[in-house]
RNA sequence: GCCCAAGUGGCGGAAUAGGUAGACGCACAGGACUUAAAAUCCUGCGAGAUUUAAACCUCGUGCCGGUUCAAGUCCGGCCUUGGGCACCA
C-alpha cells in the first residue's frame, strides 16, 4: 500500500494495542530525560510552530531509544492562564470547558503526529492533583521565607485588569494586549528569587545551553560590583545610602539624586520647597511606564530643599529627587557625578549644577566632558595621581574605616511578583483572619478548588473576591471566621516544577518521591522557543535550587541541555499570523499526505535551529522521496538470488557508504541538524539505487542488509512508513523496538578513496588510493602517481605537506 | 546606546578539529520513454576566459586588510540584516 494517512492509522493502533510506549522505571538502562516544553491550550489545534518543536523532537527520542537508552519522554499542558480566561469573557465559555476540549484535540493530535509520549504520565495543571501541589510547593517557599507579601509598585495593565511581571511588560506595553503600563502600588505576593542570584548567574557555567540565552539570563540578573557609600544629611538625622560603581569619582559630587517614590523624600524636603516637591511627585506618578522610561525623554527633577555632607571631603551638596533614579534598584539615591556619567551630565547642565572633572584620562590629553572611561584622579586631594581602579579600592577603604561605606553587589534579578488577579490560575492557599493575621492553609487541607461559577468580567477585582462560597472559611488557627486570599498564581509558578512532576505524576502523598526524582531528573535535554530564556528558564532554575535547599531533591539545575527550535514562518517570510493569511495549517497537509512526510519535511527543509519560510514545494520533493523508496523496496523484493557471495570492489563501496551513513546520521541526530541526517539517507539510498542497477550482479546478502539498515535510520525520522516498510521486507516485530545499526569499522574504510593533490595550496587533480592500506602507503601511492612524479620534474619542491589520509600539498617554485 | 546571532549559487541549505567550497534537495535546461501529457529514468547546472570538444586557466563564501603551505572557518577593522536589553547608577 502506497505511504498515506491510512498507514499512518494502521500503525497507530497497532502501538497503541502493543502499548509500546510504555515507561519503565525499573529498566536496567541508562535514563534518559528528554523533553519538549509543554504547550499551553489556548487554540484549539496544534500549530505549525507545536509541530516544529514536537516533531523534530520526537524523532530525537526515538533515536535515543535505539541507542539504547530507557527513555523518559513525558507530555502535558500548561492550562492555566490568561488566554482561556479573555476566551471566556469574549464568548461565555468557560475556561475550563474550553480548556479541557483544547487539551483533548491537541492530544489527539500528538498521536495522529506518531509522538512517542507515555501518557501514564502526563500532567494538566489546571487539574486539582496538579495544582494542590503547586500550592503546596507556595506554603513551602512561605515557611522558608521565600514567599512574602508587601506593598508595591507594580505592573498594572488597565485593559487586562491586571499586574503584570516585569517580564510582561514589553517595552513599556503588556505583553499581551499591547495597551500601555501604569504603575499602581498593591499588596502583593513575591517569591524571594533575588536570594539565589549568584548562584543562578554562576549555575549558567555548568549548563549545556546554547551560548545567547545564557547571555539573556546573565544581562537578566545583572550583577554589578560596587560600593554604598552613606551621605548624612546636613541635618544631622537622616542618612543617604547611594549605589556607586564609580566610587573613584566621589570627589566629583556635585548633587545626590533621590527617586520620588523614595519614603525618605517626605522627610527631608524643607517647608520652603515642599510644595514644589509634591507637585514633581504627582506629576511624576501619572506618567506611564512608556513615558517614565522613555530614554528619549528629556530628564526633569526638582530640589529638595535639603543637603548632604560628601563622606570623603565635608563637602555640602543638594539633594534633588528625580524620575531617572529608580526606587527599586540599587538603594533608590545615586550620587550625581556630571563630569563622568552621561545623565548626570545632561540633568546638570540642564539645571545649572556645577560639574567637577575628577578623572583624566590616561596619556593627559584634553578629554570632553562627560568622560565616563577609567583614568587618572585630579581634583581629588590624596587621591590624586591614582588609577581609577586603585582609587575605587582606596576610597571605599577610607569609607569603610569610618563606618561610611563598602563594597557591595548589585543585582538588576527583582523578586518574582506572583500574585495575579485573574480567575483561571491556582488560588494562592493563604487565609486572612482579623485575629490571628496571614495564616496558610494548612497542608492537609490542600487544594483549596477554584470554584467553577464564578463571574470572571474583570473590573479590577479578583473574581474570586466576588464569590462567597470560596472566600467565606474558618481560620485553621482560631477558627473564628476568615477570609480567603482572592488572587491566583502566576502561571509561571505552575510551569516552574512541572518537569520535577511528570517522574512521579500520580501521587496522591506528595509531589514527587525524592528517590524516583533523583533516578530520573535533572531533564537530559530540553526543547522548546528561544522566547523563555528570561522568565519560565529562570524561574524553573530558581525552583528546582530552592526545593534542593528545602531537601526534597538532590540536584542543582534542571535543565542540563537545552535546545532551541526555529520558527517557520510564512511563504511570504513574515511571522506567521491570521490577519497576515500567510499560516500553514499541518492538518491539511497531514490529511493529505500523511504525517511521516510532513515530518521529515519540516526536518528536511529548515536547519533545525533557524526554521525559515515555508515552501510549498518542499513537501512535494519529501512525496518524491517516498515514493522513491516505496519503488526501490518492492524493486529489491523481486529481485531473484543469483548466488554471489564474495564481497566485490562495488560491495566494498556499498558497505562504505551504508557505514559512513550510520555514523554521520548519529552524530547529526543527536545534534539536533535532522536536514543534513536526512540527505545522508538519502545518499545511502541513492548508493543503493545504483547498486541494483545491474541485477545479474547483485549480492543480494549485501544488498539485504544495507536495506534493511536503511529502514532501521529512517526510523526516527519517519515512524509510521518505516514500519511499513518494514513489514514488507518480512519483519514480524515493529522496527521501532529495533537498536541503531553497528557501525563495523572494517567496513568503514572499505573500498577506495580520492586524496586532493595541492600545488602550492590549489587543488590540482586527486589521485585513488586503496583506502584499507596504511596511510603511509597511501602517500607511497601518491608520491608513485604519474602526476605527481611530474610535479616533482617541472618545478623545485621547496616543501611537502602530507595530512595522512586527507591531503597532499606541495609547495613548489620555478625550475 | 549596550549585548547577542547571522550574511555561502536562481532557492532551502552542506562543509562539526584550518585541509577538494557548494553535500542533499528544489528550480531550471537537454535527452530517453509516450500518439501526447503527467509520472519515471538519464545528463548538465557558481561566474568568466579559451577551445571543434575535453583538459587546462582566472575569479568566487557581505566589504577591506592580516596570519598560514592552505581561510567560509583564525585575527584586526568595517557594512548590512535579524533578535534581546534599555535612564541599572
Amino acid at each position: 500500500m502506497e505511504y498515506s494517512k491510512k498507514i499512518d492509522e494502521k500503525w497507530q493502533k497497532k502501538w497503541k494495542e502493543e502499548d509500546i510506549y510504555r515507561f519503565n522505571i525499573n529498566d536496567k538502562k541508562e535514563k534518559f530525560y528528554t523533553l519538549e516544553m509543554f504547550s499551553y491550550p489556548s487554540g484549539a489545534k496544534l500549530h505549525l510552530g507545536h509541530w516544529f518543536n514536537y516533531g523534530p523532537a520526537d524523532s530525537f527520542a526515538r533515536f535515543k531509544k535505539m541507542k539504547g537508552y530507557n527513555v523518559f519522554h513525558p507530555m502535558g499542558f500548561d492550562a492555566f492562564g490568561l488566554p482561556a480566561e479573555n476566551y471566556a469573557i469574549k464568548t461565555g465559555i468557560h475556561p475550563e470547558d474550553s480548556t479541557k476540549n483544547n487539551i483533548q484535540t491537541m492530544k489527539r493530535q500528538l498521536e495522529e503526529m506518531g509522538g512517542s509520549y507515555d501518557w501514564n504520565y502526563s500532567v494538566e495543571t489546571c487539574m486539582p492533583d496538579y495544582y494542590k501541589w503547586t500550592q503546596w510547593l507556595f506554603l513551602k517557599l512561605y515557611e522558608a521565607g521565600l514567599a512574602y507579601k508587601k506593598e508595591a509598585p507594580v505592573n498594572w495593565c488597565d485593559n487586562c485588569k491586571t499586574v503584570l511581571a516585569n517580564e510582561q511588560v514589553i517595552g513599556g506595553k503588556c505583553e499581551r494586549c499591547g495597551s500601555e503600563v501604569k504603575r499602581k502600588k498593591l499588596a502583593q505576593w513575591f517569591f524571594k528569587i533575588t536570594d539565589y542570584a549568584e548562584e543562578l548567574l554562576e549555575g549558567l557555567e555548568t549548563l549545556d545551553w546554547p551560548e545567547s540565552t545564557k547571555k539573556v539570563q546573565v544581562n537578566w540578573i545583572g550583577k554589578s560590583e560596587g560600593s554604598e557609600i552613606k551621605f548624612s544629611c546636613q541635618d544631622n538625622k537622616h542618612e543617604i545610602t547611594v549605589f556607586t560603581t564609580r566610587a573613584d569619582t566621589l570627589c566629583g559630587v556635585t548633587y545626590i539624586v533621590v527617586a520620588p517614590e523614595s519614603n525618605l523624600v517626605q522627610e527631608i524636603t524643607t517647608d520652603e520647597y515642599k510644595e514644589s516637591v509634591e507637585n514633581y511627585i504627582k506629576e511624576t506618578s501619572k506618567l506611564s511606564e512608556i513615558e517614565r522610561l522613555s530614554t528619549e525623554k528629556e530628564k526633569t527633577g526638582v530640589f529638595t530643599g535639603a543637603y548632604a555632607i560628601n563622606p570623603i571631603n565635608g563637602e555640602k551638596v543638594p539633594i534633588w529627587i528625580a524620575d531617572y533614579v529608580l526606587e527599586d534598584y540599587g538603594t533608590g539615591a545615586v550620587m550625581a557625578v556630571p563630569a563622568h556619567d552621561t545623565r548626570d551630565y545632561a540633568f546638570a547642565t540642564k539645571y545649572n549644577l556645577p560639574i567637577r572633572k575628577v578623572v583624566e584620562s590616561k596619556d593627559g590629553k584634553e578629554i570632553e566632558l562627560p568622560y565616563t572611561e577609567y583614568g587618572i584622579l585630579v581634583n581629588s586631594d590624596k587621591y590624586n595621581g591614582l588609577t581609577s581602579k586603585d582609587a575605587k579600592n582606596k576610597i571605599t577603604e577610607d569609607l569603610n574605616k569610618i563606618g561610611k561605606g563598602n563594597k557591595t553587589i548589585n543585582y538588576r534579578l527583582k523578586d518574582w511578583l506572583v500574585s495575579r488577579q485573574r480567575y483561571w490560575g491556582a488560588p494562592i492557599p493563604i487565609i486572612y483572619c482579623d485575629k490571628c493575621g496571614i495564616v496558610p492553609v494548612p497542608e492537609k487541607d490542600l487544594p483549596v478548588l477554584l470554584p467553577y461559577n464564578v463571574e470572571f468580567r474583570p473590573d479590577g477585582e479578583s473574581p474570586l473576591r466576588k464569590c462567597n462560597e470560596f472566600m467565606n472559611c474558618t481560620c485553621p488557627k482560631c477558627g473564628g471566621k476568615a477570609k480567603r486570599e482572592a488572587d491566583t498564581l502566576d502561571t509561571f509558578v505552575c510551569s516552574s516544577w512541572y518537569e520535577l512532576r511528570y517522574p512521579d505524576s500520580k501521587n496522591k502523598e506528595k509531589a514527587f518521591d525524592k528517590e524516583i526524582i533523583n533516578k530520573l531528573a535533572p531533564v537530559d535535554t530540553y526543547v522548546g522557543g528561544k522566547e523563555h530564556a528570561a522568565m519560565h528558564l529562570i524561574y524553573a532554575r530558581f525552583m528546582t535550587k530552592a526545593l534542593r535547599d528545602l531537601g526534597y531533591l538532590d540536584f542543582d539545575e534542571p535543565f542540563k541541555r537545552l535546545v532551541h527550535q526555529g520558527m517557520i514562518l510564512g511563504p511570504d517570510g513574515n511571522k506567521m499570523s491570521k490577519s497576515k493569511g500567510n499560516t500553514v495549517s499541518p492538518e491539511e497537509y497531514i490529511e493529505k499526505y500523511g504525517a511521516d512526510i510532513f515530518r521529515m519535511y519540516i526536518m528536511f527543509g529548515f536547519d533545525y535551529r533557524q526554521g525559515g519560510p515555508w515552501d510549498e514545494k518542499g513537501i512535494e520533493s519529501m512525496v518524491k522521496y517516498f515514493s522513491r523508496i516505496e519503488r526501490l523496496i518492492e524493486k529489491v523484493k523481486s529481485l531473484k538470488g543469483n548466488n554471489k557471495n564474495e564481497i566485490g570492489a562495488e560491495e566494498k563501496e556499498l558497505l562504505r557508504v551504508k557505514n559512513q551513513t550510520i555514523k554521520s546520521m548519529e552524530n547529526d541526530i543527536d545534534d539536533f541538524r535532522f536536514n543534513t541526517a536526512i540527505a545522508r539517507s538519502m545518499e545511502l539510498f541513492n548508493k543503493i539505487s545504483e547498486y541494483i542497477k545491474n541485477e545479474d550482479t547483485v549480492n543480494i546478502k549485501v544488498l539485504n542488509n544495507t536495506v534493511e539498515t536503511f529502514i532501521t535510520l529512517l526510523a526516527p525520522l519517519a515512524p509510521h512508513f518505516a514500519e511499513e516498510q518494514w513489514e514488507k521486507i518480512g519483519k514480524k516485530d515493529f522496527v521501532y523496538n529495533q537498536n541503531w545499526p553497528q557501525i563495523i569499522e572494517s567496513e568503514i574504510n572499505g573500498g577506495s578513496k580520492e586524496i586532493p593533490v595541492q600545488v602550492n595550496g590549489k587543488l590540482k587533480f586527486c589521485i585513488t588510493v586503496d583506502a584499507e592500506e596504511s596511510t603511509d602507503d597511501m602517500l607511497k601511492t601518491i608520491k608513485n602517481s604519474q602526476q605527481v612524479l611530474e610535479i616533482f620534474d617541472k618545478y623545485e619542491i621547496i616543501k611537502e605537506i602530507y595530512v595522512p589520509g586527507k591531503i597532499y600539498n606541495l609547495v613548489v617554485k620555478n625550475k
